[in-house]
DNA sequence: ACAAATACCGATTGATGGTCGGTTTTTAAT
DNA sequence: ATTAAAAACCGACCATCAATCGGTATTTGT
């Protein structure tokens, strides 16, 4: 998945905004950036058709918002991303966390260790692949 | 840093092969994908450019090696992908691996903490931004 | 000096994102 | 039902970038 600029943006905009039709995505930019509400509206049909945003019409306009959460999309991405440099067999996410890791520091580390301790006390014992 | 499939193609090739020339890369891809030693050439001359491959005259022709390892590529591109969906004051290598840390499962968690031993045993203690 | 190998230049094609004008469709109010 | 406004949709254009490759200029070993 490849995104352009202003495509980042607006998917920012509704990490942080969740709901919102073109004309006030329209507003929020306007200022910040210039554009038409065309280029925007056009923008928001393009991530709804690459199913980055859901939409629903509540009256005369749709309503867009993200089609996930941005931790699952991060993490979509990282993926592929990965995927293209991982040989055959490799496991993509443990390559990937194997590459960060190399840029961690202690406090860093302590956090991952946290991090891994509430999955265990959320995760149903006995689940995986 | 966006990479077209040619390009993937070549890096993976120089992380298992380490060394080679325009006429061995194009040796290499010739069967599996057709096309011609030029198109092998601008490739090459493109991924240097970008910083991706270096180069060094040897007798009459450049032999090209990766410039990154696999491992700090993979790490610098999860951490630019990251960066863009993350706020201005969030740790993007953290925000990767919360990411990424969600789809684990047991296995996985028990090879991460492994991860995480080795790291500190590896580590000056006392070490941090 | 010369022939062969290689590098370099430039043109073309195909995708894709950004941009927006103009037209069609939808909607709400009368 | 009619109509005016709002929104969606269509189509065109431009810019960028990767892939491709022909042709030309360089370089190198003999």
């Amino acid at each position: 998945m490849n995104l352009g600029e202003l495509e980042k943006l607006i998917l920012n905009y509704f990490w942080q905004t969740t709901v919102a039709d073109a004309k006030q995505v329209y507003a929020h930019f306007e200022k910040s950036r210039g554009g038409t509400l065309n280029t925007i509206q056009s923008t928001l049909d393009r991530l709804y058709k690459k199913d980055l945003l859901r939409r629903e019409k509540i009256g005369h306009a749709f309503q867009y918002r993200a089609a996930k959460q941005r931790k699952d999309f991060i993490a979509g991405l990282i993926k592929d991303t990965t995927n293209d440099f991982t040989k055959p067999n490799e496991d993509t996410i443990m390559a990937a966390f194997v590459s960060l890791s190399s840029e961690l520091n202690d406090e860093q580390l302590d956090q991952l260790e946290q991090l891994i301790k509430n999955h265990r006390s959320i995760i149903p014992a006995g689940e995986g692949t």
